[in-house]
DNA sequence: TATGAATGAGATTTCATTCAT
DNA sequence: AATGAATGAAATCTCATTCAT
């Protein structure tokens, strides 16, 4: 294995390790506790991200990106009038109570961030594109723009997660997002 | 002024204060950072609120109160179809982005808080009430809960706030609590 | 009651209020539980000991009272051989584990205290009468001086009353202050 | 020189600072202090000391360290008759008068402290040792047990060094523990 | 490149002392 | 004279970041 195989390997440990331990524990976890989950000394942890906003940056970037794959595969293979619906549903359903996808998309809205600035640019045109067939298909209001589904990502990704009931939770879920459906 | 009244001055005004700050801030800011909004010493900040937590406590209590109020008021006076989604709308406009309601509600849900747990009381029933008007005046869904009502809260009050432009963010407001109407 | 007496007798209570906390707590008590002790306020305590310092001294002054009574009751009544020993004995068994007399005795010992010194000369010249008493006696060796007798109630005062059984605590006394006597 | 090493030297040199700043300040002496005495900063004391409490107990068992050494040699080496003697005088007389062999005894009876207690074993034994030797030899008080010498210890390393004549402070130590002898 | 010890600024909390009432 | 709220310096402890090995 070459060196840089090694310090990839690393990178993507550290990742992994913070995402864990951001969802257990809030953003305001300790780098040495991050370290300690990936297995390597504080320094690795700075060496592969300078600042801990870099950490964090990353991590949101890590989490844009399943976004983007899901939303890229549901366009592909999805039925217009419910793929859109089903990406939310996988979408909010995947945050965890604690650290939601909701702070990626608040912090990826907020921050002129070189790292997350790109792939915020996926997710954005792979959801705009689930969006519009939504709404040709009729499932979705006409009068609604992208900026507003990640807003109700966002707002769901916070609160729902916080029920406990598998049946309450989603029915809660299904409610919030019916208001983008026409009347 | 009997000194009472002084302290009691000032314990509003730390309380004020943290509003402010953890509205400008988040959470994370410091006592100090407090005291000085204030206008007091570290040490008169410590005098009325024992520790951070107690601190936090008390805000949180303060902006529930608000919402018993708000909600009791409309509980009184208003228009049976209306006064929930009025009270919906008022209370996520009057949330910072930074800090909202939601974390009131959100801590006040989870903490067993005995300075947050009473009026946690009063604000579910009042807008108890409201929902229950509404429904039988047919603007909600039968099938929603106080509960559930609670996370439109907390979600909406979260995501809605981050948004810039008032008609946009009006818009979105609605369509979110939309998603309680009846279909 | 003439203010002067209501004053004293506040002056009383807070000296005794700082003893019996002093000796509860040790010497970092705060100044604020010995109020409460009294059940005055803080101002009060200040009034009349205007440093922490000055409170310290003012309850070493009075334990060493006490010690100067008891041994000029002694001088005049005692028995010759075995006043002295029964002056240690009391000193020690009325000592607590937690605050000594020993600190009176060290502090006396060190402080050009403007307080304690004039009592210190009560004691000194008290145990003095004893010492030589017991020494034309024969009880005790003849070239003990008195500074040597303070320094065994020192030693005693602090280590013996961690004995907790009664017996074995009487045995060691005894023990440490058979050094004294002629061999 | 590995970082291990150099750390190791760290730490003893943080426990050298300590014993000397609370021998200096009294036990109340500040982390800061220790840590400018020691030429680390703050950071590096709570590195190795996660509390302050943690700090002391390693002082004290250092203490008792040394002491459990030169018992278990005078053990090996010293004439029966007069090693356990020997041993308190060195004790005694490596004692400064703000914080004496007495705390680590007193607090190493007291406290249930993972850090003191075995080393607490170590001296009990040894100490045990020169006793039943000394008694043997008809040089101590068959009716004497090893908690005694404890409290002996404990009370003459409190009072004693307050003595400042070399003369004197010799004969007064030599007299608190002639009462160990037999009469 | 990786390690983890060291750093020190900053956060929370306590407490002797002052002072307006 | 008494009260107790206010003060702020100082103490303990945490943690992002640096750097010697």
């Amino acid at each position: 294995m070459s060196p840089r195989a090694d310090a990839a390997r690393n990178r993507a440990r550290v990742l992994e390790a913070a995402q864990e331990v951001f969802a257990a524990e809030g953003l305001g976890a300790s780098t040495e506790q991050i370290a300690r989950r990936a297995g390597v000394g504080v320094g690795t942890v700075f060496r592969h991200f300078p600042t801990k906003e870099a950490l964090l940056s990353a991590v949101l970037a890590a989490r844009l990106e399943t976004l983007a794959d899901e939303a890229e595969r549901l366009a592909a293979d999805g039925d217009p009038g419910t793929a859109l619906f089903d990406f939310l549903a996988r979408t909010v359903e995947a945050s965890g109570p604690k650290v939601a996808y909701a702070d990626a998309l608040e912090r990826a809205g907020i921050g002129t961030d070189q790292v997350v600035a790109p792939v915020r640019g996926r997710v954005t045109k792979a959801v705009g594109v689930l969006l519009e067939r939504a709404q040709q298909a009729g499932a979705v209001r006409d009068d609604v723009a992208v900026a507003q589904v990640f807003v109700f990502i966002h707002g769901a990704s916070r609160a729902v997660p916080t029920i406990a009931d598998d049946g309450v939770r989603a029915a809660t879920l299904r409610m919030m997002f019916d208001g983008l459906r026409p009347r």
